[in-house]
DNA sequence: CACGATACCTGTAAGC
DNA sequence: TGCTTACAGGTATCGT
């Protein structure tokens, strides 16, 4: 599920259940998701309050009055559930709040991961500290992206999806943004010009906020801790399109591998 | 250093 | 129907 706009939609989600609140228990299912599961989960959890919910990138960050922060990244098929009822396999994590909301990370393929880590330690923290700028921060300069490209070889699409130099751009973004910028995602970074590289700036910003207003993408999964399903797919125009009519020119969109991930493009509206 | 390929893990859908 | 294969929203690590 989760690139920016998701994790941002399951925050949002999270803080009427959790901001203020106590957390009355935690229990971890299995020891490990991606890495192992931080030392004594539960007991430093339990009893601690809520005191703020942020995202950095693709990692949603919870704040407790323990001076203590819970780093987690959903991975390809992480998700939140509110009050399943029953527990499964691959329910790893439940977190209890003082209200009788139960919260379960669910990640069938454990490619996501928690940590629990201190408040002063969390710009350094191994996940974040090599992060680049947020994508939607007021303050990034307009030409961040033509700076960080320039002389790069790199295909133009695996640079966006490179979270040194934004965080938290994915697959669907990536191709999305390329698609309003009118560049074709194979393009070699140095072979684009400054002007075409703000321009991209500005379509990415345009694609995660328009996401985010639709409540993300629900692909195969939900983006909402409600249950409701974000409908920002229903706006994709080339993500996972491949063969269908490009909604500007209506030649058929292609799919192509780029930095081994598939990629979607108008052949004729990119270049 | 920059870049591509591979590995991690499970579920689902497509192809034969 | 059943088996096999390819692929899925991410990222660390290992070659070249």
């Amino acid at each position: 599920m989760p690139e920016l706009p998701e994790v941002e939609t399951v925050m949002r989600g999270l803080a009427p259940l959790l901001l203020g609140r106590r957390l009355l228990w935690v229990e971890a299912r299995r020891g490990d998701l991606r890495w192992p599961l931080p030392e004594g989960l539960g007991p430093r959890l339990a009893g601690a309050r809520v005191t703020a919910l942020g995202r950095r990138g693709k990692y949603g960050l919870i704040h407790t009055d323990r001076r203590e922060v819970l780093i987690l990244h959903l991975g390809m098929s992480g998700r939140i559930r509110l009050d399943p009822p029953a527990l499964g396999p691959h329910d790893h994590v439940v977190l209890a709040t003082e209200t009788g909301a139960r919260l379960v990370v669910h990640d069938p393929r454990r490619f996501g991961a928690i940590d629990l880590v201190g408040a002063s330690d969390l710009d350094r923290h191994r996940w974040l500290a090599h992060l680049g700028p947020e994508p939607l921060d007021p303050a990034l300069a307009p030409d961040h992206l033509a700076r960080a490209a320039a002389g790069r070889r790199v295909a133009v699409k695996a640079l966006l999806m490179d979270q040194r130099v934004l965080a938290g751009i994915g697959n669907i973004y990536a191709s999305e943004a390329l698609f309003r910028a009118g560049i074709a995602p194979g393009r070699a970074c140095r072979r684009i010009s400054a002007v075409r590289f703000i321009r991209l700036q500005q379509a990415l910003g345009e694609v995660l906020t328009e996401s985010i207003a639709a409540g993300g993408s629900s692909l195969r999964d939900h983006a909402q801790i409600s249950g409701a399903l974000g409908d920002y797919q229903l706006h994709l125009r080339v993500y996972g399109r491949a063969g269908l009519p490009c909604p500007s020119c209506g030649a058929p969109v292609r799919r192509s591998r780029i930095g081994g991930r598939s990629s979607f493009h108008c052949p004729r509206c990119q270049r």
